[in-house]
DNA sequence: CGAGCTTTTGAACGCAGTCAACAATTGTGG
DNA sequence: CCACAATTGTTGACTGCGTTCAAAAGCTCG
């Protein structure tokens, strides 16, 4: 619960930390943050629209995602999430949840009290500055998929979506290389892309059919990132991975 | 370019106000905000794509929209802002921009350096998340039109808008009624929806033929609220207008 | 080894895109 | 104030990407 280069916030002070460098002291005020770590399955919300949560989670392992439904239960699927990531930090400002946080595979996550967010932010203001940029890298993605679903094809949605996901991986340290672990079904990638489900699949067999990507169980391979990445015209910018350079 | 209730920053203070109910020393903060007025026309961007601002830039008069472009030129906006807002706080904490913004019609805006407003989220912690929350509120409205454009069909999600943007100017004080100006080429709907501008054309004489909305040269009047916003799946929760209720 | 998912395949359909032409409107300069 | 240019809106015909429905094949796991 807390101390340690193993407290179950590393990778998220980390990932902070390797943008705005931060002391000693702020550090480890985010390693003292109470974490009550849960597991979750696929077969519940994490966090349900409508919600008035007094805590946001932090995800620890596994991959969740945002999603809404339509009326007639249509489901789009917002944004994926990897560890280290805090998918609701939001609901520390907006008092309703106007979506819903589900697991896509098996997940850990950590539970933090807003009133402990709050408190660190309070005494912190850069660590205040980090989460807000957070939630703002989280806005470009959202954008980056409006793009993506609004204007591009099935085909080249899944390749950009599929090095959105390598690099996020890469930038955790959880995938190895060019091969990653998606123990996702069809049906989310789908529902992630805006398409159907038995159109995914066609489409994933046509990134096969052309040398894209290669598979074996749920092992996804991208032999060659430059040709994927010129499928699904994506361009790194909009994760803000690193602030190349001061303005 | 300081005091008064007539400050260009009144529709920004007011509306930070109507959430947060500021002190008279936070109020004041905002309005002494140096502002640099500028007019736009739509032929040209505000800010461009990979530009590194040292200014954020809040709408005064007109409406703009943020975009981007695909590689073969497609465009797909991804936001509507209209007077009161700061489409591109976000370059406060991300140095380089990852998105254009554009007028729609023609517009004034004012422009504040970034070391003013650090100055007063520095000073005045309940601004910064004032300020925050506002950024917070532009990713909730991404979401919803992800799940527009992904999920819907075209007539939905030109009804879904319409609501949208009739509601957030009811919300700043913009549409008499259920009237509204819309001074906006359909090539500009088209980009917002994901649509073709010739299918956008088809959808709006639809929506006309079925009495969800009348147009007498830019002006839009919305006879049957209810009826559009039941068309376009609309609920209002996203926009986050107030907090209804505490946790 | 069987139940329940998930993936795969085929066929028919439909929403929306594209292209091209024309009409209406707006803006501009003389 | 009119004539002309440029932009915007409208219409029709054709095409196609992706959906839907249904069924079969493959996996996973108790």
């Amino acid at each position: 619960m807390t101390a340690g280069p193993h407290s179950p916030n590393a990778l998220m002070i980390r990932k902070l930390d390797s943008i705005f460098s931060l002391s000693d002291e702020e550090r480890q005020a985010l390693r003292d943050l109470p974490v009550q770590v849960k597991t979750a399955t696929t077969d519940r919300d994490i966090v349900s629209i409508g919600d008035r949560p007094s805590q946001s989670c932090l995800i620890l392992e596994g991959f969740t995602c945002v999603y809404k439904l339509t009326y007639e239960g249509k489901r789009q699927i917002m944004a994926l999430h990897v560890p280290g990531d805090i998918p609701d930090m939001q609901s520390l400002h907006l008092k309703v949840m106007d979506f819903s946080i589900s697991p896509i595979s098996p997940c850990t996550v950590g539970l933090i009290q807003h009133e402990h967010l709050r408190d660190v932010c309070e005494r912190y203001p850069r660590i205040t500055a980090a989460f807000w940029r957070e939630t703002l890298v989280d806005a470009s993605i959202y954008r980056e998929w409006l793009l993506n679903i609004g204007r591009r094809e099935a085909y080249s949605r899944m390749a950009h979506l599929l090095c959105e996901f390598l690099m996020r991986l890469n930038a955790v340290g959880l995938a190895e290389g060019d091969t990653f672990d998606l123990p996702v079904t069809q049906a989310v990638l789908a529902d992630a892309t805006g398409i159907s489900s038995v159109h995914m699949n066609r489409v994933i067999q046509a990134l096969r059919a052309d040398g894209l990507i290669q598979t074996l169980k749920t092992q996804v391979t991208v032999p060659d990132r430059e040709k994927l990445q010129e499928a699904g015209e994506f361009d790194p910018l909009y994760l803000h991975l690193k602030e190349s350079g001061a303005a």
